[in-house]
DNA sequence: TGTGACAAAATTGGTGACAATCCAGGCCAT
DNA sequence: ATGGCCTGGATTGTCACCAATTTTGTCACA
């Protein structure tokens, strides 16, 4: 695929859209840099229009703040609005590791297992890329077994808001020491079919994580 | 000035999208029903560029379905999705439930006791307008007092979605005499600044409103 | 009576042009 | 210097128009 210019297919809103959303976890577009439709359109080969209705579905999802006359920018979510969207994300992600562990076959429990030994081994060798993809498989995983659907949507809009502080955290030396056992209490909890343990692990990960990023934001 | 009709204000893309939101909620518009964006326009005095973006926004809310070429219509939420949203929806307000335990004033909890014997009266007196009021006080005060404005604003796109169900269920004969006690018990909870009480009183609620619209199903 | 092909109507999708608005910087009076 | 005011350029907001697609209606024919 050409990286803009002469794309023989056309490049639809929600295609711009989804350029942007990834654009934003990557961190390639910052918070409040602002997003210019034109240059959008000429970076992405689509037309101002198809870039002007991707904007106002970002908006609708949080990830875009637009003042009228103005001009759309990345929307900066402030410390304390972090901090409720991981009290949400607590709720809801307790809720879907209670009903994977209602749920988890036999196969997937050794799955479980299986990226529990990675995030082990990952921390033993200092691997932070591995211990951060374990980490999404983990949390991914769960929600997949849940069958939660509408859940995951709403975690997964959440997370994407939030992800300037993910960065900060995972960045942070030591972290992975104390984040895995909290790992490895969910999946014992989840293999155990034991939904309210589960639920009481996801919860006391997701508070270690919310002191974790007022530390991270003390520089 | 705009086509033809005497709105000296112009209607943006925005309005739309609120009187569509309203029309949902309160039934006008059915699920399936066909969204012509040149008859929307038409109603609602706007231009047909803003009854499409509205139609957009409603799109990623949830509340309304597009297909290519062949437009919009009111989403259907089926049941199984409907039981998904009251269990998320259940979680967030049982969040919220804890808060507004840890946080109430004893001002709010004379207001909250308030509404919990307007709730009594409307039983006694048969009067189901009043109580369906009352329950929605409820529901607003606890989330306002909890100060969780994103779960607030979670919550309230999902009950947007779910609002064919809640119409059956308070349609119901004899549905408010058993709900009654379960919201007493969560005022009662919340009053008594008792968070995990709240948290579970609130979740048991929920809980009988996912049987009962299984059970209104059924006919 | 049913069925397929075809034309006509209705509806949505996309683009370009133009109007409205905001912002930066220069200019002048104080 | 300081502050108000104006102007030019950049950017967004809106609309009208046309193309593309689906849906509906009609009619011949088995």
């Amino acid at each position: 695929m050409a990286t803009g210019t002469r794309t023989g297919t056309t490049v639809t809103a929600a295609d711009v859209a989804a350029r942007i959303r990834e654009a934003i976890s990557a961190g390639d577009l910052v918070p409040n840099q602002r997003l210019v439709e034109a240059d959008l359109a000429e970076a992405y080969g689509a037309s101002r229009g198809h870039v002007r209705t991707a904007l106002g579905e970002l908006t609708v999802e949080g990830l875009v703040e637009r003042i009228q006359n103005r001009g759309a920018r990345v929307r900066s979510v402030p410390l304390e609005e972090a901090l409720e969207i991981v009290e949400v994300r607590a709720a809801l992600e307790a809720l879907c590791a209670a009903r994977a562990a209602e749920r988890i076959t036999d196969e997937q429990a050794e799955e479980l297992r299986a990226i529990g030994r990675a995030m082990e081994a990952a921390v033993r060798d200092r691997d932070q890329s591995a211990y951060a993809r374990g980490n999404t498989d983990l949390h991914g995983m769960l929600i997949r077994v849940s069958g939660q659907r509408t859940a995951a949507a709403t975690i997964d809009r959440l997370r994407a808001q939030a992800v300037r502080f993910q960065y900060r955290l995972s960045a942070r030396p030591g972290r992975s020491q104390q984040s895995l056992p909290e790992h490895l209490a969910i999946i014992e909890a989840v293999c155990a079919r034991d939904p309210e343990g589960a639920a009481r692990a996801m919860r006391e990960h997701l508070a270690s994580v919310s002191e974790a990023i007022v530390e991270s934001t003390r520089d």
